[in-house]
DNA sequence: TTGTAGATTGACTAATCACTCTACAAAGAT
DNA sequence: ATCTTTGTAGAGTGATTAGTCAATCTACAA
């Protein structure tokens, strides 16, 4: 119960999922096959998630949050709107570039009829910091004054459009970061 | 096989198909349901789409054909820059806000295994014109040097991220209309 | 040592699915 | 009139799937 040294099923559940789904598609991927792959048995995957429903919205929440966790160790907060939002811009990609499969994921997630299955909670944990972010930077006049949920679209947009360029197009490290630098001025310039 | 006045079920198939995708999923929509929300045999189905992939990737098709159809009517050549992307921004929207389903569906579609089905002719057909017009938009200085697939998909997301907005907030139609104006004007201002 | 609760297994099941097959109808074409 | 092609139906098939279940195993507390 405290901790799997040797082994975490759970995860490894998760972590098989997640390559078969990106790979085939939620429905293109059989509860057997994640199985077999996490090196468990059939039986095994029902007793961690109760079902495959379950497992897929887990997985979810699972890289949200470890996307989460490492924008908030990366981004400190008390800096200038502009400041913020450019970090925060910057290693969303950068952790796009390191977990492709999971950006992937999330896409695929977000435009599937999965996505009305998170609780109404779930999505308001998830953009409550962003919009309060996207508020104060509207107050200071850091950024135009419109909608909240206009500005956040497409600054979500604009993320998600970034990546799959940079997903697709080979670069250096260097050119990525280039790339991105540019891309955030450009979308700066846009909502300021 | 010159003309179905009576009925084309050709037609009714994709129409179906569409709706239940769209609710459903792929695959969360089996081709039984499909044949009979068309008012078909099942076995009819196979008639005309060998496999029900051929469906899907006819569906696809279908739907970008019609879409780039109405965009030819109402978007002539031959005006200045800005104003051709300006039009031609405003009217994909205005088309995605009438086709909500077909719209939802091409995204669905996108970000699925199905999308590496398409040949690769038709992906050069389908983005061979908004290249060029973006080439010749950087060779007239209009907007910004840099690469055409970044302009693209730059474009495209914000497109993509827009409509998304758009469907999820009430808005009336001449709210929508300044929306979508408000939006190109920032957009153009990113990029010019 | 024994009791117990959770973990793990894999054979099993009931349902479902994509697709086939055969029969037949409609409509030209010769 | 007969042949041929095409459209249509729907029962049938073999494969596959999500999820179950009874049996075993493990860890550890009493």
């Amino acid at each position: 119960m405290i901790s799997q040294s040797t082994s975490d099923k759970r995860k490894d559940l998760l972590t098989a999922a997640l390559q078969l789904f990106v790979q085939y598609g939620f429905h293109g991927t059989p509860t057997s096959k994640i199985a077999k792959q996490a090196g468990v048995a059939n039986g095994t995957l029902f007793h961690y998630y109760k079902t495959k429903e379950d497992l897929i919205v887990s997985l979810y929440i699972d890289i949200k949050t470890r996307m989460g966790e490492y924008i908030e160790t990366k981004v400190p907060a008390g800096k200038k709107a502009k400041q913020m939002f450019k970090e925060q811009f910057t290693h969303v990609l950068l952790w796009s570039l390191e977990n492709k499969d999971e950006f992937y994921f999330i896409q695929q997630f977000h435009t599937s009829p999965f996505a009305a299955l998170l609780s109404p909670e779930e999505i308001k944990k998830q953009l409550s910091k962003s919009c309060h972010q996207i508020e104060e930077a509207i107050m200071e006049k850091a950024i135009k004054n419109r909608d909240v949920d206009f500005i956040l679209t497409l600054l979500t947009s604009h993320t998600f459009g970034l990546n799959q360029y940079l997903a697709k197009t080979k670069l250096t490290k260097e050119q990525q970061l280039k790339t991105i630098n540019d891309s955030f001025e450009m979308l700066w310039t846009m909502i300021s």
